[in-house]
DNA sequence: CGGCATCCCTTATGATACTG
DNA sequence: CAGTATCATAAGGGATGCCG
């Protein structure tokens, strides 16, 4: 009872996501640095150690307005377990800890530019060629 | 309920943060892309654009398993709206519509190859020189 | 100073049924 | 075939208080 008349649907093995992944599963390397850099509070985070290369949880707070305590401590957290961001805890008393850029942490950074420069280059949409 | 079809939220641009935006902006620019690129099904449907220049309904829905016909309709208007794809609507009897990237959504391609090169790179967290 | 825990709200995403 | 409408749930984010 395994021949062709197959009135229904085949147990058509559906590849494991491998289909709709794009060449060289360019969708799960994608999905993964935008995973990396998704979040309320990466962005700031990220360009401010680019510009700082060391910073203090006291700083991060001081100059990126309206970020909470807690979601600060854990998108550094998201960032270092990342490998984007390197903590340093000095172990003194009082507390003192120190963050910074990773060498990948430093090697996104052309990446973000180049979505910077994308964005320039479409200030908005542009209604006008939109054919495909 | 003659309007338009907005089967999505707008994005209620998040308050004119000026401070924490990095140099010209960079963080408002790249989130302004992040924006548009993020979502479960957006990089799948860019990346089958990219390898089909023309795609109807009914064929992303066999290319992109466990999508479903909301999220699609969905994301298709979001990217549309964000001006990287272009809809098309013959008017046709049976419906007949067909999907496609804009220049813009072309353009952004060579971003998103460089974010997968990026990921690439490090395929994992770089534990060695983590140093900052 | 840095950080963790708790409660709560807004979104994003899913499941399902229906229309032209 | 393409798209809409509803309801339900998960994830992200934020306010606040306590700890070493």
């Amino acid at each position: 009872m395994n021949e062709a008349i197959t009135h229904f649907k085949v147990p058509v093995e559906r590849e494991p996501r491998e289909a709709c992944l794009g060449p060289d599963g360019s969708v799960a390397h994608v999905t993964r640095i935008l995973r990396m850099i998704t979040g309320r509070w990466k962005l700031p985070i990220l360009f401010r150690l680019f510009a700082e290369p060391s910073m203090r949880a006291s700083q991060f707070m001081r100059d990126i307005p309206d970020i909470s305590q807690k979601m600060l401590t854990q998108h550094l957290r998201e960032l270092e377990y990342d490998g984007l961001v390197a903590r340093r805890d000095f172990g003194e008393q009082p507390p003192r800890v120190e963050y910074g850029l990773t060498v990948a942490g430093r090697g996104l950074m052309p990446v973000l530019m180049a979505m910077r420069e994308f964005s320039k280059h479409y200030p908005k949409c542009p209604t006008d060629d939109d054919e495909r």
